[in-house]
DNA sequence: TATTAATGATAGTAATACTATTATTAATAA
DNA sequence: TTATTAATAATAGTATTACTATCATTAATA
């Protein structure tokens, strides 16, 4: 038997869902091809319907713009990434071991997961290492927020901000320690491989040395004396 | 006698030095509105000359394209922040109590500094704060890194790092919690008043919290046993 | 067989991101 | 003083981007 993950997407997001056709598939693979060579500035509607053999207007029929886009598939990512952890971290009962085994995720390259054969998941984490942030660093953010495009980095945030807090009850702090731990696990990685006199992993650029940073700034806030 | 503050910026961000003209000086200002005003996305050079009452080739004479407006922006902010911490932190000797200091300056919303009339640097902190990071985050991020194009941003930060390893000459991670104070002061803000479910300062919305979760955060790593 | 839904093909528009040319003005040097 | 240069203004033009609209074709379904 083949499982298939459905991921229940915001539909304010698309115009028609892509994941109910060959075309929509389409769109999503290339996209997460396109954007992770291009980059985000540089990809365009014109050059997705080229990659895939389908016309501009094609593209337009299931996303309003590309930045429409870019949420989803960032909403994708992060909706994927609280099944792995909640997979991953089932049954595990210290919270302390929990909250390690989510930063080792957090931080650690992705393979590709063979069950959604449309999405690249390793391509789609790099893509959210580089042009995540731009999801909602724009002037729209207020009304993308009112049309809950940010839900899933939300709860994702607050099942980590929910594990702090099973680890001291007394931490002040439990969310924004939750999204610094998310944000960090990435632009510590962006730095690492691009700018990196701004961390300590310039030399054998490991996610291994991320995740132990990781794992000391957040333990020694949480030690209770 | 009136000093005038004098940033020494990298001569390839721009075509001709716009601290030398009336116009010049008048396209850093009015950009600095602009981009406040309307963000980066829907920032034209266009609308800028209309603003200043010039024509976009005007524009185009300064700088090459607005990508590098930005990228200069934020090192004219980066500089400038750096004299800030140097001049507020002169003769303090005790590493913690500079450090301290120094979360503070960056976690604390500008005042707009009389020393330079062409830039308001209270509207440039939160230009940084919105649209700070995507001077990085692009394809190009090798070659502008190569062209020293993130210089300030870099020093700024390796003298963070000197401060915190002064702090604990133990502490491993000296440069990414460096760049990891830096960017969390911006983003933990974004997040306060765009996304305040990301925060623990929601409610109330106020710097002091902000500097106060660094400190812990910062201080608890640093702390030895 | 008729109807509908999705796609393909083509065209067109307004705005963006530039480049080029020429005229005008202001500053400076011969 | 005039001649020269440098900066700017005015105008035009191009390729690309970010869309919208229309109509024909095909496939699925009623």
């Amino acid at each position: 038997m083949k499982l298939q993950l459905q991921i229940k997407m915001n539909e304010a997001l698309f115009l028609r869902d892509p994941e109910n056709s060959e075309l929509g598939k389409n769109i999503l693979k290339h996209s997460v091809q396109l954007i992770h060579k291009a980059g985000f500035e540089a990809f365009t509607f014109k050059k997705l319907a080229e990659d895939i053999g389908t016309t501009e207007a094609g593209i337009y029929r299931y996303f309003e713009n590309k930045h429409k886009l870019l949420v989803y598939l960032t909403c994708w990512y992060w909706g994927w990434l609280e099944f792995q952890i909640s997979f991953h971290t089932n049954n595990i009962k210290d919270p302390t071991v929990k909250l390690k085994r989510v930063i080792k995720l957090l931080a650690t390259a992705v393979e590709d997961d063979e069950q959604t054969n449309y999405i690249n998941e390793s391509l789609l984490h790099q893509i959210v290492i580089s042009e995540g942030s731009k999801a909602y660093l724009t002037k729209q953010v207020g009304e993308d927020n009112n049309q809950h495009f940010f839900k899933p980095y939300k709860d994702l945030c607050a099942v980590i901000g929910g594990v702090i807090s099973e680890c001291n009850h007394k931490y002040k702090y439990p969310k924004s320690l939750a999204s610094t731990i998310v944000e960090m696990a990435h632009i510590q990685n962006f730095f690492m491989n691009h700018l990196p006199s701004l961390t300590d992993f310039g030399k054998n650029k490991e996610d291994r040395e991320i995740i132990s940073f990781l794992n000391d700034l957040v333990f020694s806030s949480l030690k209770k004396e």
